[in-house]
DNA sequence: AGCACGCCGACT
DNA sequence: GTCGGCGTGCTC
């Protein structure tokens, strides 16, 4: 007769604050072997005839609890797609950032999808997948990325500003081919690996680079965009027995990889990596919780250097590693010096790029950055449907408002009289965002893209120009100097090698930080000034958001001082937020002392229902975020 | 969230 | 006496 232990501890699924701890059920005589850790189960909840969905996170033989135990109800599913790792990155990242575990599992674990489970179990167990051989990482110190993957060393990886042809007429960033390699190593030892990009077109190159090296069998996907089926397909691939690796956006970081060997994070800086789902935990924490808890490698890539990850390589936790031999780019920042020529002077386009990019256009693709808003509509020919160029000198048109006339952003030439190249027709219509384009191939054209959008060309562009600089750096943010630089140093990387990235109206150490080459040093002395302001992320901070006597009770009740309390201030009606300003070390025990006010201020607020005619001011609960930039501008 | 428990004002 | 108001507390 086989036994097992008799109690199940949960994690029931409810978002309420004061739920987020484990609760234990017995398991009844019939479901004795079957309820397994990981698992989702049905428990009976509160009363009679009421059940929550919960996640077994432990069986146990005995329990502390003196009351009398419910029985689990049903299992939802035989398939563990909690697993324990995972589970304790839950707690511990939760527990970090003052919030719930079970949000943390939300985003963890896709929905259950019954039929597509139903073809996986059927599926013979671990088909047997072809072997890996480990890729040599090119451009850096022979051994060193191998060493940090065999050690479970973190690394902080300057990335190669060059475009690398992995399959036929396929152009990937050379940052792609150095994570597929990683990955390639880790596999080759029988690790999985997970890899984590900002966005799905860092996916793309991502997955072209990683199809040149790997047996398709060995790559998974598994990102926000899928649809539901696909995404749960993918998360099931995940719990085999062989080493695989894992792509995707920020939630991959929790995959229930098998024997994880490797965290690889692309553009770490990039905003897409920051969750907006309580508790708010971004892909780099989870991935440095989760390196540091597996003690897999750690590996952030990325052209531009952001600051936390600077002060990771400060405190030691982390080591610099730069391409050998060095790789600089043609930049050249054009802001003192503007044009000769009338009508460029009037685009603020020094003629010396000006004319470059002409003449560059005549043998191959020209990419030119804009700013987000404003120029980025095209203008086309309302009868053929082809872009708008400039008369004179085939720049592109933009309209600077709705109601001016279109001009030539290059020479700054006003289109009166314009005809369309292809078919002689007269009206321009401005085209929206069609639908994004993300590769452009060798033959010349003329690509203009928002920042953070621009395609991949096949053997790089011809010429950059980053048109907007002065518009993006005169942003007011904490963080515009280390965005800029990111932002800029991504479409320089675009550029075939030797050509040249014009960086127009932009000066001081931004344009020599990127002419330089030396995102890193920018990022040091970015960080030596928020050491020196109290600014994260030299110090943390979090926020505190909710009604006034709320947040006034809740900073009020934190025992330990905080660095500094910023605020109250009015956020919305109804509604403010203080900011405290703290010391690491102080962290842990902060977010303990707010998570109990988050409890207390759910388990004693009482709506008055006495004032159901009048309606009054919708009551807010209290909200902890902790490293919150967005008082800062970020 | 819901839902039961519990302790004070007008009622068959 | 007791029916029922909704403030308070709990969920294994």
């Amino acid at each position: 007769m086989a036994v097992g232990p008799s109690i199940a501890r949960v994690w029931v699924d409810s978002p309420l604050p004061q739920l987020d701890r484990l609760f234990d059920y017995r398991v009844p005589e019939a479901l004795v072997g079957e309820v397994a850790v990981g698992i989702r189960v049905r428990v009976p909840w509160r009363s009679a005839g009421r059940f929550v969905d919960a996640y077994v996170i432990d069986l146990v033989d005995s329990v502390e609890f003196t009351g009398i135990l419910s029985e689990v109800e049903a299992i939802v599913s035989i398939v563990p797609v909690l697993a324990p790792e995972v589970a304790v990155l839950a707690r511990r990242a939760a527990d970090r950032a003052a919030g719930s575990a079970i949000d943390i599992v939300r985003v963890a674990v896709p929905g259950r999808q019954a039929r597509v489970e139903k073809a996986w179990l059927a599926a013979p167990p671990t088909p047997y997948l072809p072997a890996v051989s480990a890729v040599v990482p090119s451009g850096y110190v022979a051994g060193r990325i191998e060493s940090a993957i065999s050690d479970g060393g973190r690394l902080a990886i300057n990335a190669i500003p060059l475009g690398v042809e992995v399959a036929e007429a396929v152009w990937v960033g050379h940052w792609a081919v150095t994570l597929a390699a990683a990955a390639s190593i880790s596999l080759a030892a029988g690790k999985s690996a997970i890899l984590a990009v900002p966005d799905y077109r860092d996916q793309e190159q991502l997955a072209d680079a990683l199809a040149a090296i790997l047996p398709a069998q060995r790559i998974v996907r598994l990102d926000a965009r899928q649809s539901n089926p696909d995404r749960y397909r993918a998360f099931l691939r995940c719990i085999g027995d062989e080493a695989l690796v894992i792509i995707g956006n920020r939630s991959v970081v929790y995959a229930p990889a098998k024997n994880l060997g490797l965290i690889g994070l692309w553009d770490d800086g990039d905003p897409l990596h920051s969750e907006p789902l309580a508790p708010y935990v971004s892909t780099r924490d989870a991935a440095l919780l989760r390196s540091e808890q597996q003690g897999c490698a750690l590996l952030f890539v990325g052209h531009s250097r952001s600051t936390e990850v600077e002060r990771l390589v400060e405190v030691g936790w982390v080591e610099s590693l730069s391409p050998t031999p060095s790789v600089l780019p043609k930049v050249i920042p054009t802001a003192a010096q503007v044009s000769g020529d009338r009508l460029a002077a009037q685009a603020r386009i020094p003629s010396s790029a000006w004319r470059e990019a002409r003449n560059a256009l005549e043998t191959g693709p020209v990419l030119v950055q804009v700013a987000r808003p404003g120029y980025a509509p095209r203008l086309a020919c309302v009868d053929c449907g082809q872009s708008a160029r400039c008369l004179r000198c085939e720049g592109p048109l933009a309209q600077k408002t709705s109601r001016s006339v279109p001009a030539c952003s290059w020479c700054g030439a006003l289109a009166v009289d314009w005809h369309c190249d292809n078919c002689e027709g007269t009206r321009l219509k401005l085209v929206g965002a069609d639908r994004p384009i993300l590769t452009v191939g060798p033959e010349p054209a003329l690509v203009i893209a928002t920042r953070g959008a621009e395609p991949r060309a096949a053997g790089g562009y011809r010429a950059v120009l980053l048109l907007d600089g002065d518009r993006m750096a005169a942003r007011e943010s904490l963080r515009v100097g280390e965005d800029c630089l990111r932002w800029w140093s991504n479409a320089v990387a675009l550029a075939a090698r030797g050509a040249p990235t014009f960086l127009v109206g932009v000066g001081g150490a931004l344009a020599s930080a990127l002419s330089t080459w030396r995102q890193s040093d920018y990022a040091r002395s970015e960080l030596v000034d928020r050491r020196r302001l109290r600014f994260p992320p030299a110090v943390r901070v979090a926020s505190v958001t909710g009604s006034l006597e709320a947040v006034s009770k809740a900073v009020a009740a934190v025992s330990i001082a905080p660095e500094d309390i910023l605020g109250p201030v009015e956020t919305a009606p109804g509604a403010v937020r203080t900011i405290l300003r703290f010391d690491y070390a102080q962290g842990a025990e902060l977010a303990t002392e707010l998570r109990a006010e988050v409890i207390r201020n759910a388990t004693s607020r009482r709506r008055s229902l006495a004032a159901k005619g009048a309606p009054g001011p919708i009551p807010v609960g209290l909200r902890v975020r902790f490293d919150d930039v967005e008082p800062f501008g970020a």
